[in-house]
RNA sequence: GGUCGCUUAGCUCAGUCGGUAGAGCGCCACACUCACAUUGUGGAGGCCACAGGUUCAAGUCCUGUAGCGACCA
């Protein structure tokens, strides 16, 4: 005991987390605390982490994440529910094979050159060597995840998955193959689903070109942003209702610079009002003239190929890159005249969401889910409630996308993924879809069959995370026991990308919803409130502010700025206010330690009645029931920001300014009173830990343990028994109703005013703060003058006086400072001349406060609707606050007076 | 063009059931008193974007306008 006590005596006046948090997270990692089985004899409540992508570091994003995942974990896991949350991340197929082939250029390789196999293993060497990093990252911010589950989309078992989905759903008819304009990115090589480009306004121009009009001298002028597809046209469209071309319809014109002849038709998709009126149609390399090109059946000329140039259809353009093209194009169109005129035009342009390229519509060969049905099923079971939105605006978000989904492309030209299940026959042509590798065609048995080169998008083995990592397709205890997982927690951007999909899949595949709440948080902003990001350099490294913070400062600050979906602006500086909470923190806790030490040997021992309390005991268990109730509250309405500052408010005011402050004069007096007061703090302090652990987890349990060492009774005896050697795992505190009391807080609050009005006096007129006073206070009752008179000691010991009168309608001694508020008025004798202007100054100030106050008062009180319509209650209150502003009011006149004369 | 969100103190944001506007940071003054200067005490600071409407009563509900932002096309 006395090395222990040596020990507190030396803790440091500023916390310092840096080895606290490094001892802590190891021992509840080695320990198995984060582990979770499945238990019929709790509740499960499980999380499954939006898996970071394996190539990425750790950017405030996640933090934010999940900081408000682990809080809900941890929260639960206390609460006694069996409580999972699943980590992992995602292969992340075209990033991460960017990132090696990278690495293969400085040997001057290409994949290519490796070939598949080979190529795969590197990544995969690439992958063990640094694909760790994030998840190395995320430990440091405290996440309770259960590591040992922790899984990798390309792992066997999810990639087990994958296949299963593959095969069931083209099984099913909701997985086919076909030709189809795609979005396609020249530099990944690959297909993008529509939701993987990201459309950007882009300052281009609008080329007026001149299509002359075979048979006749005239043109027809086409306005265009991209000039170089005209190789590729096969039409001239315009609005079957435009007058102006009515009698073109029918006829040719003749392809600048191919002079190719094509037709003049007429499209509903015309829009008369932009450009010309005349549009060309290139049904290759259009989205819109695609489906024109179907219902007019126009011939699909490709003049752009796979890697962005000039196919042989461009004619002597053929091998030029694309925009190089575009350059020489429009200068042949301007010397042979066609080219009519070029205005600035700003336009949105595809970009591929990986590599920022501006993407090609391309028409190629792709395999396509079929979405209507996955999607009515998902939209139906949602506005049952089956899933809920937090908060509740983003369902509406979600449910329109899934209404006007299209199918979606999930082959992808790379080689970093799951490689779809495909087998083509080279003799019948036959496509052989299988789980087991194929070895012959399922319909002729020839072995002349090929595999499907390509791999499955990433969001599609994404899209089943939730059940993939619980083991399914087979049936296991933890599926059974775990799914449907209890909220997905993410950013507004993958809405699409991987809710709605994870969704989809999870009614099709296991039947039902993966997750009941979705609560999507805001995203983290720059303090000019941009995105963060790699190009402006405006990003705040996590891990950089963890070093200088904390991670309990970081993971706090993060909780207190999460507003109800609110974007958070963030700048370094800010997570100053986390560190000065913990450091408070820190420094009340020491003071607890200490006052136990010199309550020592045992302060805690035996049972405390709460008739033993005094005054600012109940008030301080009143204060700790009220935070315990909000608290829960908070966390089942995920009100972070009113969890966090809730919570501080209760450790920084109601503890430090007033309670630790009030018993400061019972440990120096010592006895019972301080002993009471010790095991009241112990059991405070204890409580209070708990409910800050799930947001602010290492210093809690740094704070704990040394408790639990010196005062293993924790005080009272309330939760004295139940105590595990971890907070981790120490019960969530229940809200002791029975200790609130209004009656006594507002008491407290008497009390609070009466000493700020004090500490106002002396602050104004100079007085010196350690200097004792002599004042009296006229109390506006007897009610109000009772309890002040049992609240005399404390009033005398906060305020620093040496003498308190309390009675009902006192006058106001001859050079004295008055203070006059709701339930009393306060004076404090100024010895010497006191300054009179000052004092005038301030009263005639607040009078006309008072005065606009009753104003208000007055008018409502004589308007005879608000008399017959407003709530009898609201009338009374009305009353009774007039009454009081008219006695104050009085009081102010009076004492005026007397500073006149 | 469509949908949604935001506009409240110098800055960043809360404000639940409509009933005297709150916090953090910053600012001003004072205080290094034995938990804490990453602190304490006190203070200043608001036409709640604008215009209508509903209501006895509007920061809060409704309509419109403006500015900013996000998403979709």
């Amino acid at each position: 005991m006395k090395e222990l006590e040596k020990f507190i005596e030396g803790l440091p006046k500023q916390y310092n987390s840096a080895g606290i948090e490094e001892k802590w997270y190891q021992h509840w990692d080695s320990e198995g605390l984060f582990h979770a089985e499945p238990n019929s004899g709790k509740k499960p409540y499980t999380i499954v982490i939006p898996p970071p992508n394996v190539t990425g570091l750790l950017h405030m994003g996640h933090a934010l994440n999940n900081t408000l995942q682990d809080i809900l974990i941890r929260f639960h896991r206390m609460a006694g529910n069996e409580t999972l949350w699943m980590p992992g991340t995602d292969h992340a197929g075209i990033a991460t094979q960017n990132v090696v082939e990278k690495q293969l250029a400085k040997e001057d390789l290409q994949r290519e050159d490796l070939g598949r196999e080979k190529f795969i293993e590197r990544v995969w060497e690439w992958k063990q060597e640094y694909g760790g990093s994030i998840v190395t990252q995320l430990r440091r911010l405290g996440v309770s995840c259960d590591w040992e589950r922790e899984r990798f989309t390309m792992d066997e078992g999810l990639s087990r998955a994958v296949r299963e989905v593959f095969v069931r759903l083209y099984n099913d008819g909701l997985i086919y193959r076909g030709r189809r304009l795609i979005n396609w990115c020249p530099r990944c090589h690959s297909a993008l689903a529509d939701d993987e480009v990201e459309h950007q306004e882009v300052g281009g121009s609008l080329w007026h070109i001149a299509y002359p009009i075979k048979g006749t001298r005239q043109n027809l002028i086409v306005a265009t942003t991209r000039p170089e597809t005209l190789l590729g046209d096969t039409a001239l469209a315009v609005h079957p209702e435009d007058k102006r071309y009515e009698k073109f319809v029918g006829q040719c014109v003749l392809l600048p610079v191919l002079g190719r002849k094509i037709p003049i038709i007429t499209d509903e998709m015309v829009d008369m009002e932009f450009g010309t009126g005349v549009v060309k149609v290139t049904p290759a390399h259009d989205p819109n003239d695609y489906e024109c090109g179907l219902r007019h059946e126009l011939e699909q000329v490709v003049v752009i190929g796979p890697d962005g140039t000039m196919t042989e259809e461009a004619g002597k353009y053929a091998g030029l890159d694309r925009f190089r093209c575009r350059e020489l194009l429009v200068e042949e169109l301007e010397e042979k005249g066609q080219l009519e005129k070029t205005e600035e035009h700003l336009h949105a342009v595809g970009h591929c969401y990986r590599c920022d390229s501006i993407v090609e519509p391309y028409l190629s060969e792709q395999w396509f889910v079929r979405m209507k049905p996955l999607a009515k099923q998902a939209i139906e079971a949602t506005r049952k409630g089956e899933v809920e939105f937090h908060p509740q605006r983003w369902e509406k978000v979600y449910l329109s996308w899934l209404e006007n989904v299209r199918d979606w492309c999930i082959s992808r030209q790379i080689w970093w993924g799951h490689q779809l299940p495909v087998w083509y026959c080279e003799d019948c042509g036959e496509i052989t879809v299988s789980m087991a590798d194929a070895t012959k065609c399922s319909k002729c048995s020839s072995k002349n069959i090929q595999r499907d080169p390509d791999v499955l998008d990433t969001w599609f083995s994404s899209a089943l995370w939730p059940f993939s990592t619980l083991g399914w397709p087979e049936e296991t205890e933890e599926l059974k026991y775990f799914y449907p997982t209890n909220v997905l927690v993410t950013d507004r951007g993958i809405i699409y990308f991987w809710v709605a999909r994870m969704v989809m899949m999870g009614y099709y595949f296991c039947g039902e919803a993966p997750f009941s709440d979705v609560y999507i948080h805001g995203t983290v902003l720059d303090d000019e409130g941009r995105k963060m990001s790699k190009s402006l350099g405006n990003g705040i490294d996590p891990i950089d502010m963890i070093e200088q913070y904390g991670a309990d400062a970081v993971r706090f600050t993060l909780a207190a700025l999460t507003t109800e979906g609110q974007d958070i602006r963030l700048s370094p500086t800010r997570f100053e206010m986390g560190r000065n909470f913990i450091n408070k923190l820190w420094n009340a806790s020491r003071f607890v330690l200490m006052n136990l030490v010199a309550t020592a040997p045992n302060p805690c021992a035996g049972d405390v009645e709460y008739e033993e309390l005094e005054f600012e005991d109940r008030w301080i268990l009143s204060r700790l029931a009220a935070t315990s109730a909000t608290a829960r509250q908070a966390l089942d309405n995920y009100r972070y920001s009113d969890l966090a500052m809730g919570l501080r408010d209760f450790a920084w005011h109601d503890i430090c300014d007033w309670y630790l402050e009030i018993t400061k004069a019972r440990f120096r007096d010592g006895g019972e009173s301080a002993a009471v007061a010790a095991r009241v703090l112990a059991y405070v302090l204890d409580t209070m830990l708990r409910l800050l652990h799930p947001v602010i987890p290492y210093i809690t349990e740094e704070i704990w343990g040394l408790l639990a060492k010196l005062a293993p009774q924790r005080g009272l005896k309330a939760q004295s028994e139940d105590a595990p050697p971890d907070l981790i795992r120490a019960p969530w505190p229940q809200a002791q109703e029975e200790w609130r009391d209004q009656k006594l807080e507002e008491e407290m609050n008497l009390a609070q005013e009466a000493i700020r009005a004090i500490r106002n006096v002396r602050s104004k007129f100079n007085l010196a703060a350690r200097k004792p006073l002599a004042i009296s206070v006229s109390a506006r009752d007897e009610e109000v003058e009772q309890i002040l008179k049992h609240q005399v000691g404390l009033i005398a010991r906060l305020a620093v006086l040496e003498e308190l009168e309390i009675a009902v309608a006192l006058p106001k001694p001859a050079q004295a400072a008055s203070e006059i508020l709701d339930a009393m008025s306060i004076y404090v004798p100024l010895s010497g001349l006191m300054d009179v202007e000052l004092e005038k100054n301030r009263l005639e100030k607040d009078l006309q406060k008072k005065e606009e106050f009753l104003r208000r008062s007055a008018t409502k009180l004589k308007n005879e609707e608000f008399l017959s319509k407003a709530k009898p209650e609201i009338i009374e209150r009305e009353r009774a606050l007039k009454e009081d502003l008219e006695a104050q009011i009085e009081k102010f006149q009076t004492l005026l007076e007397s500073l006149e004369s």
